[in-house]
DNA sequence: ATGTCC
């Protein structure tokens, strides 16, 4: 283990009390939370309800709540968990024979284009599915989508705790499948047939909420596994379970209340793959998480700056082809330019000392870094304008 | 985040 990562006495985390609401930030001083952000943790425990809020190192302000939170409450709130419901991060072996990025990114499928049940009868892909489509939901199937999702072969960097990689079936330098993604339409669905009638409201009748929203998580979890195998079948690899599959936001009923995760992994006892960004390792944790933080940990590095922020300041900083060739040798496939911007390592806080965060506050135990070889964003079409014009349409 | 308000 590093100097970084080593266990030392556990920092104290800020706790402040709203009404009869805590919330708590698991971050040291040296890492920097936007007042926004926090200032949504503090809305949030006001509401009706509201038990404790815990904040993850990687907070930073969403639209209406804040993302990188885990949010306990006798009153089930959907908007709190939000449009991506079942939105998670899942890890594949693979093995290649031959690890070259420009010619793995040449050949990973379009993963745009959703797999059709009828046109695509055929794919092998779906092996995976065991029994029914969760909500009978096709549209959209086997797709990544857009914002920060994406799928990245990586090879295992820095082994932090050799037997609890091998546990795993991992060891350096070998090579896994990265997936994080949704629910596509279908949670968004959900939460606008809520939000239609309740707007920001509770769920009046939250069987009936969480029995749809079951299915949204269901459903990514498939859609992950739908993915890893669209990819190894195009790469040449066998299709595998997934090592870690872990759900960032959800609601769940633990200790009788509703837990709501926003961009806040499970952190009870399970391994979490907290993503880095397109062109810096990602963490592999041992998660251990108690009552303070919602049994939660981070969900990746987090965004320091605004998409239009990063948008605007990336142009200026940043060469797209700088930006497709990462520092750590890694290719970045992505035919849309903006998003290409929104997403650049510099628009995100460092992973690094999100880990440390978690380390600090004895939430998490580093077990591996995964570094990124090929990082899949979108179909990249040689890109021009006049094609990101069409794509934005739907019209490829 | 999202078949996104074109």
């Amino acid at each position: 283990m590093s100097q970084q990562h080593s266990r030392q006495e556990s920092l104290p985390p800020s706790t402040t009390a709203v009404g009869p609401a805590t919330v708590t930030v698991f971050a040291s001083p040296a890492s920097w939370i936007e007042s926004d952000a926090l200032a949504q943790c503090h809305q949030v425990a006001a509401l009706d309800g509201m038990t404790h809020v815990a904040a993850m190192p990687d907070l930073h302000p969403g639209k209406g709540a804040p993302i990188g939170a885990a949010m306990a409450s006798t009153v089930l709130y959907p908007f709190l968990v939000g449009s991506d419901i079942g939105c998670g991060i899942a890890v594949f072996p693979m093995k290649l024979k031959r690890a070259v990025p420009e010619k793995l990114a040449a050949r990973f499928p379009d993963l745009d284009r959703a797999l059709d049940p009828e046109r695509d009868a055929d794919d092998p892909a779906w092996a995976v599915v065991k029994g029914d489509i969760p909500a009978g939901h096709v549209e959209g199937l086997g797709t990544v989508g857009r914002g920060n999702h994406f799928v990245e072969l990586a090879r295992i960097g820095t082994v932090f705790d050799p037997g609890h990689a091998s546990r795993l079936g991992l060891a350096d330098g070998d090579l896994v499948l990265i997936v994080h993604s949704g629910s596509r339409g279908l949670g968004e669905r959900i939460l606008r047939a809520h939000t239609a009638v309740h707007g920001a409201g509770p769920a009046p009748d939250p069987g009936a909420y969480l029995a749809m929203h079951d299915d949204a998580v269901r459903w990514g979890s498939l859609n992950r596994r739908l993915m890893a195998a669209r990819v190894a079948h195009a790469l040449g690899a066998e299709p595998a379970e997934p090592l870690v599959d872990q759900c960032h936001n959800l609601v769940e009923i633990r200790d009788g209340v509703y837990l709501h995760r926003k961009g806040a992994a499970p952190g009870d006892g399970r391994d979490v793959l907290i993503a880095g960004t397109r062109g810096t390792p990602s963490y592999l944790v041992a998660a251990h998480a108690g009552p303070d933080a919602n049994h939660s940990v981070a969900h990746g590095a987090g965004r320091k700056m605004s998409r239009a922020d990063a948008l605007r300041r990336g142009r200026a900083k940043h060469t797209v082809e700088e930006l497709r060739r990462t520092p750590v040798g890694s290719l970045v496939v992505c035919g849309d330019r903006q998003l290409l911007f929104e997403e650049a390592p510099t628009a995100y806080k460092r992973i690094e000392q999100v880990i440390a965060d978690l380390v600090d506050h004895d939430l998490a135990t580093p077990v591996a870094t995964t570094v990124p070889l090929v990082t899949y964003k979108t179909p990249d079409l040689g890109s021009t304008p006049q094609r990101d014009q069409r794509r934005k349409r739907g019209r490829r």
